[in-house]
DNA sequence: TGTTATGTTGCCAT
DNA sequence: TATGGCAACATAAC
């Protein structure tokens, strides 16, 4: 669930309660393995009387930056969420770890299936994330000519590759079968095969859907929350994502929709709209 | 009631 | 190195 703009919703909607406050205690639940394989006693030495400066994100990551160049980095996987309450509300369902703050609030992290984590680094290790991640596709840095290159004599089908956060950052599977489908491109095409105008149209859609869920906060479809409790509305917005299964039309020619399995990921996609590899050009309608 | 799928990533084998 | 399969986990839906 947590995609780019999922996580970016989290970091704007936590920001307001978060950046100057500091952290009077910080409270485990039931899974110590939430903050890494690090001794919670250390972790709490550490968080200790720190001061948030500021919430950023990389890719799907958020950053939490304490005054003395230490922080927090969060990774919500699949169902993980981070909100703030006030300190004496109950724990959340599925929370494995408190934060509580100078002003009454709380930061609470809750995951349902534990791949999630929220984990400690020092001020010397920073940036665990750089060569781990491609370019923020929001940014400049994201363009045709770099796709391009980072494609070129690929044989992995295109929806492996933009789901590879080493090529683009923050890119999940909702997101990339929007893209694709904007695009026209089937998902199982051989990434070196993509002419250039395609790949400059994959850079466009993949800018614009990430683009459109920011603004209508998040695709919620079960657990998908903002640092408030509240959901999205982006799935209001999807042209395929989840349609396939039940067949239902194409929005832009009719014909039902399919699921099939690329990049090893459920994918959902319009057969004449995103003709298969080797098949004929889909008549433009 | 058992089986299958779920938005992510890292590890492992080929 | 590139690619593909699978596990980590808990729950909902079929």
């Amino acid at each position: 669930m947590p995609e780019l703009p999922e996580v970016e919703t989290v970091r704007r909607s936590l920001i307001p309660a978060l950046v100057s406050r500091s952290i009077t205690g910080v409270t485990l639940r039931d899974f110590p393995g939430v903050i890494g394989s690090m001794d919670f006693g250390a972790f709490a030495v550490l968080v200790q009387d720190r001061r948030i400066e500021d919430i950023r994100r990389r890719g799907k990551y958020l950053l939490i930056d304490f005054d003395d160049g230490s922080g927090l980095i969060v990774h919500l996987r699949m169902t993980g969420s981070l909100m703030t309450s006030p300190a004496e509300a109950a724990p959340i369902r599925f929370e494995h770890i408190a934060f509580w703050l100078d002003d009454g609030n709380s930061l609470r992290f809750a995951d349902q299936r534990k791949f999630g984590r929220i984990e400690f680094r020092p001020p010397e290790n920073r940036a665990p994330l750089e060569g781990k991640l491609g370019p923020e596709p929001l940014t400049s840095s994201f363009t045709s000519a770099y796709l391009s290159r980072a494609l070129a004599k690929r044989t992995a089908p295109i929806k492996a590759m933009i789901l590879d956060q080493r090529i683009i950052a923050g890119v999940g599977n909702i997101y990339a079968d929007e893209a694709l489908f904007r695009s026209r491109i089937h998902p199982l095409t051989p990434a070196g095969q993509l002419s250039q105008q395609k790949i400059a149209s994959l850079v466009r859609s993949i800018k614009t859907v990430l683009r459109s869920g920011i603004e209508n906060r998040g695709t919620t479809f079960s657990s998908y929350r903002d640092g408030n409790g509240e959901a999205g509305t982006n799935q209001e917005s999807l042209r395929v994502y989840g349609r396939g299964r039940r067949g239902e039309p194409c929005p832009r020619c009719g014909q039902a929709l399919v699921t099939l399995v690329a990049g090893g990921r459920t994918s959902h996609v319009c057969l004449r709209c995103q003709p298969p590899p080797n098949a004929a050009e889909a008549p433009t309608p």
